[in-house]
DNA sequence: GACCAGGCACATC
DNA sequence: GATGTGCATGGT
């Protein structure tokens, strides 16, 4: 099988259906790193409010969301769900952020971006795909996302095996694409907007393989 | 009322 | 190393 030209065709398919997504969804830089981690296992309309409230609060920004005590800051985020986790995790990443880069994403874009990943890693809080979203959509980095989407989509078309892990996947993208960013951002945006169209797997779940429609 | 959503850390075996 | 569990809101 020839992974490139089937990566290649399916992000072709997809585009041509769905059309460009214009991700990440934040005005800065910033504001998409908090998004990257209010959005764990959250639906993003619930971040939007999150976000929405941080903003109205006047707080989006590493200094004055450091300064907010804890309640405050899970109150402000509530509708983000898991707002006592998140909210620590916010802090945590704050307390990074402005440790090394005196707050600015831009200074941390700066950084090589396997160290910055690692560094990234580091923080409690930020796993793979938190740490990928921040570097592709925040800092703008070829760093393919990989979630639960593209796990099931790649799984269910039989080009990964279901237990294959995180790094496996990404390697798969790495390997068969241009390290772009434009690229890795579309086609991420893209295999959520199709990976919506594929049920959850389930145990004796009869309708399993489903194959979108984009993708038939 | 059940299920799902753009995860992650931690405990336990 | 693999598996299970807690975290929580809001939409369908």
């Amino acid at each position: 099988m020839n992974t490139k030209r089937t990566l290649l065709g399916i992000y072709h398919k997809l585009y041509a259906f769905y059309g460009p997504q214009h991700w990440w969804p934040g005005d800065t830089p910033f504001e998409v790193a908090v998004g990257a981690i209010l959005t764990q296992n959250t639906n993003w309309s619930n971040v939007e409010k999150a976000v929405g409230n941080l903003k109205k609060a006047g707080v989006l920004n590493a200094k004055a969301l450091h300064l907010l005590p804890h309640e405050q800051l899970a109150s402000l985020i509530r509708p983000a769900g898991y707002f006592n986790v998140k909210a620590k995790r916010l802090k945590y990443f704050l307390d990074f952020l402005l440790h090394y880069y005196s707050g600015s994403m831009k200074k941390a874009g700066k950084k090589d971006t396997l160290a910055l990943r690692q560094e990234l890693l580091n923080v409690n809080g930020i796993g793979p795909e938190t740490a990928d979203s921040i570097l592709l959509y925040a800092l703008d980095k070829p760093v393919f996302v990989i979630d639960a989407y593209t796990k099931r989509v790649l799984s269910r078309h039989g080009i990964m095996q279901a237990g294959a892990g995180y790094d496996e996947y990404q390697d798969l993208f790495h390997q068969a694409l241009d390290q772009e960013a434009q690229l890795f951002n579309e086609y991420h945006a893209l295999i959520v907007m199709t990976g919506k169209d594929y049920c959850k797997p389930k145990p004796r779940c009869k309708e399993c393989p489903l194959e979108a429609p984009t993708l038939k």
